[in-house]
DNA sequence: GACAGATCTTGAATGATTCAAGAAGATGCG
DNA sequence: CGCATCTTCTTGAATCATTCAAGATCTGTC
């Protein structure tokens, strides 16, 4: 994958591809967390570039909703979106749900070229739902 | 609009909300000017507590794409949408475009129970497409 | 196998945002 | 109108994700 975006392979890029495929929607601690569990030890830095490298590559996807810190998923190509739990932050995929030619309608809004559109669904999971129905109140 | 809230009218309470109604998508900086020129000297600890009183009670909207710092805005309870310019950064609101009931299908994704659809439209605005069309790739 | 440039390590800096404690202000009541 | 009380503002410092910078090391190529 790595050869295929002219990147170079490295002990630390193939260990962080591999994090980002394992942990879907991890931030960067956990990334390093689980780079140096799989080679011992590596720099912050070392991550931070690689993740900015693997992004601009195409090969990751950053995503940083309002107010959490930048996550990152190998799922990319494919326009999808996210719904992420107000009270316990969870994030899982959603499919592109309008219609057919969805969410990137090539349009030209207020003259904007749009190359991107990015959809965040903001609610509770079924765990923290059933929670708050519950009557435990665990708020945020 | 504050009593309207339940919310005590201060000095810094009054001259956010009118910072933020005059400076749509204003950062916090910028907010922070607007209120010293209008008031004279008032700590930025203040105008960050206002700015999430204000932002709790639904007077204004907070907003904060990828990679930037918070942003807020006035318009708030017709849950429009923001294209962002990838190049300078600009920001302009979009109404919502996708059908009738759009956006905020009260739909149940992966049994989550949503309440709000945010979309953020990435592009190029028309002034850094007609300067990139030019030749003078000004990139960021 | 060695060179050149990219990548990693180390260590420090940046900057938006938050925390904490005390002073000043706003609202309600007598 | 003046006071009591709770909220809000001021001051000053801390947090923490992320970035900068300089030098050492490694990858891919000739």
């Amino acid at each position: 994958m790595l050869r295929g975006v002219d990147l170079r392979v490295t002990r630390p890029r193939v260990a962080v591809l591999g994090a980002v495929h394992d942990l879907p929607h991890a931030d960067t601690e956990s990334i390093i967390g689980a780079v140096r569990r799989d080679l011992g030890d590596v720099s912050h830095q070392a991550v931070y570039d690689v993740l900015r490298a693997l992004t601009t590559a195409g090969l990751v996807r950053r995503i940083q909703p309002s107010g959490t810190v930048a996550r990152y998923e190998a799922r990319v190509g494919d326009n999808h979106h996210h719904v992420i739990c107000r009270s316990c932050g969870v994030i899982a995929d959603v499919d592109c749900a309008v219609g057919e030619a969805p969410c990137l309608t090539a349009s030209d809004h207020n003259g904007f070229a749009i190359d991107e559109a990015e959809v965040i669904y903001w609610g509770q999971c079924p765990t923290c739902a059933a929670r708050r129905d519950a009557g435990t109140e665990t708020v945020h």
